[in-house]
DNA sequence: TCAAAATATGGAGACAGTCTCCACTTGTCA
DNA sequence: TGACAAGTGGAGACTGTCTCCATATTTTGA
């Protein structure tokens, strides 16, 4: 899982190159890009580009991996300090929110969502885990049912990743998670 | 939007051709094949297929309209005889039960409601059309709220489809039904 | 019934991306 | 500094998509 070999440093300056101008790129909305011609525009020639990057998957992964750690690890802060279904109700919501003002995470996850094939979903399954655990944790508490898992809340949330480019977007977006909330809301008997 | 000009008789003939190729490859989990295999397949030549179907979505659509239209109809039919908010809940467990069976038809629908470009996702606007009047009319007997519209349910409809071949798939497609369906309930106040 | 007009066919080949391979360059280590 | 390991780049093979048009089939209407 963690990198064995340390890189050569040369090699290590392509990687970054091509990881600085992926993260550019995407920023700016372009995703469909030849991918030889990308590497030209990195400055590496097609080769190199393939043998750090396999698939174009494989890139975004890389892009946005250090996003992806980020919003995990808030989920581990909210959970530290706020009541579980607070934390819970407070991640999904700036979940939402982060997509949205960051279409390229949105597509990104959308993909490895739907990669099944365990190497390159790493990503994706990092924040199943949060969410398994912000679960856990609100039904532990008794505040939420137990009879969902978090399989569902990521389906959900991969229909949410998927539609980042549907012109109602937000709104609905926003809808699915009051929907989700409320229904993992035990009902009081 | 209806077929203006009657086909000859040898294009039908090929065009029915395709689509029960197509159907029958689906239905046995071919689904990535060369298209210009496909036509050879189908016994036609790859001119006529493109002329058919310009993108492999046009054909899928063309081999799932039909099942598609099945399903309003069901929609229309059990709205017509059951309370809003029963119509409701047996329509979404109905569509999850039908999507578990026909791999093809969810990887279908998945593609469809992904695709935004209008003409393409006709399929899907009818699925979207039927659900919207699905819950209107649960939000005029004030069994559900009001306050989410069709197109957050409709992005968790997408989310289960492009799981279709995960392997907690009907579990967790279950459970995004179940949320949904408590999350719409009115809470009693 | 038949000729002209309209419509449809098929598959060769142009084209556009992807990805591999290996002679060569660069970095590392003793 | 030399020798070995590690990495490079880009030409070109390969794979799938899609177009084009000479030819074939169907329809029309006289």
């Amino acid at each position: 899982m963690t990198d064995a070999k340390p890189l050569r440093a040369d090699a290590r300056r392509n990687r970054d190159a091509l990881i600085a101008k992926a993260r550019e790129l995407f920023a700016s909305g372009c995703f469909n890009l030849r991918f030889d011609d990308f590497a030209k525009l990195a400055g590496v020639g097609t080769g190199t580009l393939y043998r750090h990057f396999p698939t174009r998957e494989a890139l975004a992964e890389a892009v946005y991996r250090e996003e992806l750690t980020a919003m995990c690890d808030r989920a581990r802060e909210l959970q530290a300090t706020l009541p579980a279904d607070e934390a819970l109700e407070s991640f999904l919501r700036g979940f939402v929110d982060h997509l949205h003002r960051h279409e390229g995470l949105a597509r990104t996850l959308a993909t490895l969502m739907a990669t099944q094939s365990g190497a390159l979903a790493e990503g994706a399954q990092a924040l199943g885990q949060v969410i398994n655990d912000l679960l856990a944790a609100a039904v532990r508490t008794g505040a939420i049912r137990d009879d969902v898992g978090a399989g569902a809340v990521m389906m959900t949330l991969h229909g949410i990743c998927a539609a980042y480019d549907h012109p109602t977007y937000r709104t609905d977006a926003d809808g699915v998670i009051t929907l989700v909330l409320a229904g993992l809301r035990r009902a009081t008997p």
